[in-house]
DNA sequence: CCATCTTTGTGCACGCGTTCACAAAGACAT
DNA sequence: ATGTCTTTGTGAACGCGTGCACAAAGATGG
């Protein structure tokens, strides 16, 4: 999802596979809501089931930092909560900005899953002159005009964007050159970054997309399948028509 | 990122890739973008980087569409959107409903990325009986009890959760039995549905997540640079000490 | 101390996605 | 018509991610 370098240099540290990381954040969800059952140790395929992953992937993720577990029992959970929260960097707070606080932005600030996970949101800022000191979530806006100096006061690395898609590149160039080296953008356009900047987006839009492609094709089944019980005798009367129109024009109710 | 099945039991039809069909509203977004400036061709080298991605990828992606472009020329602006939107299923209208009208929820539903796609907020609804019939975004918001009667009045098949995590599930479970069949989840839950139900998820915590830790990877090999290369002579006298304590205590400030 | 039983950690095979590199296709000029 | 030049479409190689299947590890009970 980084946009900026789709090709990744390898994770050469230890070498943690991509997809792992992605999925460490939700084993610790899950780790985290046995810990506050007091559950003691997980076996790999409960703790799969309720991550919602295959369990010899899970195994294999695990194996990746080390061996955690015991062979006949399982894994410890306050352990596991500790070794995943310091592989992910958890352990240390990380100051975050928001910039752009519209109808996102203010959702994103008044949202409570930042803090619980040692982000904090360190300042909210915007262009709009008339919200520079309105406080949102408790928290006064800021104009654009100090991001740079907000940026470095606060030791920040981490950068929201929720601007309107016009403004996202160079509110992103900004942040970069302030001392940015984590985005996560949440309007709908490509960000060019230098080398060494991580961004990731969140897109409402292409997420829809996606569904609707499949949903299509759900229906397009269905229709063809109803289709093929219909016409069981029928022949092909009018084939060869080209790559066109393969998708009867069907359309559901 | 479908939650219910991560095996797939591959798309049948005409067999366009996951990662292919993930791609192409990026590409229906730079074409958007080109056909509002009038530009009548591109070529794979310009919508690539405008998309952000590598051009081989973005002609082998068209390639599963079919033979839409002119070699020596590049291709046909508006006739691949409109080739994009079929394939996606933009041509026809998307009804959609949004469950839990919160922050994110009021958000989400002020948000005009969503008509400008062929999806169109068919409702909103949500558990606080104050809420009801109190517009939002024009929309007056609906009660959870009418859930089933709204889907199957405006013929909904995706549904959009935003509610607590402690909701979502038994949200789900009702969205699904009233025939909705794609469900994009923002509460941080994994979701468990039936075969044919699709799920996504964007889930904001494990983003910056994954950032945090590339981002205390590259503080970790600034940190190992920086003493390899002030001790450059120093031999190493402390090793074998396991697999932990890797990364030295060197936190950023 | 040994047998049994559970569960981890991983070698291996397979399939998907990415990228390179180039032949073929066609535009365009002469 | 012929040649040149641009750009597509794709064969092939490679690497990553996934999941099976099992041996090794260790707990537990007698
Ligand atoms: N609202 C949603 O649910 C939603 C969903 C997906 C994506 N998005 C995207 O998120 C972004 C924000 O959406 P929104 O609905 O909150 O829009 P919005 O118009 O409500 O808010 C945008 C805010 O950004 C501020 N802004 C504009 N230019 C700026 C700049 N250069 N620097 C700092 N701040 C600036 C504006 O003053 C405003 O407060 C958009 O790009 C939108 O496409 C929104
Ligand atoms: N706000 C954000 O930026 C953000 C970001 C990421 C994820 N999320 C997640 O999105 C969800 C919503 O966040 P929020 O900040 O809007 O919370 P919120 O508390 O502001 O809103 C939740 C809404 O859901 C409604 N609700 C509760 N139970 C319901 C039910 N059974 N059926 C229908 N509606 C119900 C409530 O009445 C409330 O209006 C949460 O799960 C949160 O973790 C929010």
């Amino acid at each position: 999802m980084a946009t900026g370098r789709t090709h990744r240099p390898a994770t050469r540290s230890r070498g943690i596979p991509e997809a792992t990381v992605a999925r460490l954040p939700l084993y610790l969800r899950a780790l985290t809501a046995l810990s506050e059952r007091s559950v003691p140790t997980v076996s790999s395929e409960e703790l799969a089931a309720a991550a919602g992953v295959n369990s010899a992937k899970l195994r294999k993720d695990f194996s990746y930092l080390g061996s955690y577990g015991t062979r006949g029992v399982g894994y410890d959970v306050e352990y596991l909560v500790y070794q995943i929260s310091r592989e992910l960097g958890l352990t240390q707070d990380w100051p975050v900005v928001i910039v752009g606080i519209g109808n996102l932005g203010a959702a994103l600030a008044n949202y409570g899953g930042f803090a619980s996970r040692g982000f904090r949101v360190a300042a909210l800022i915007d262009a709009d002159p008339a919200m520079a000191g309105k406080p949102v979530a408790g928290i006064p806006v800021q104009h654009t005009d100090d991001l740079e100096k907000i940026i470095k006061d606060n030791g920040v690395s981490i950068g929201v964007i929720a601007t309107p898609a016009g403004a996202a590149q160079q509110v992103c160039e900004r942040l970069v050159a302030a001392g940015v080296t984590s985005i996560l953008n949440f309007a709908p356009t490509v960000l060019s970054v230098p080398d060494g900047v991580d961004v990731r987006k969140v897109d409402l839009s292409i997420e829809l997309q996606i569904l609707a492609f499949h949903e299509q094709r759900k229906a397009g089944e269905e229709a063809l399948a109803l289709a093929e019980a219909e016409a069981v005798v029928e022949v092909s009367e009018e084939s060869g028509k080209g790559p066109d129109g393969d998708v009867p024009a069907v359309m559901p109710a």
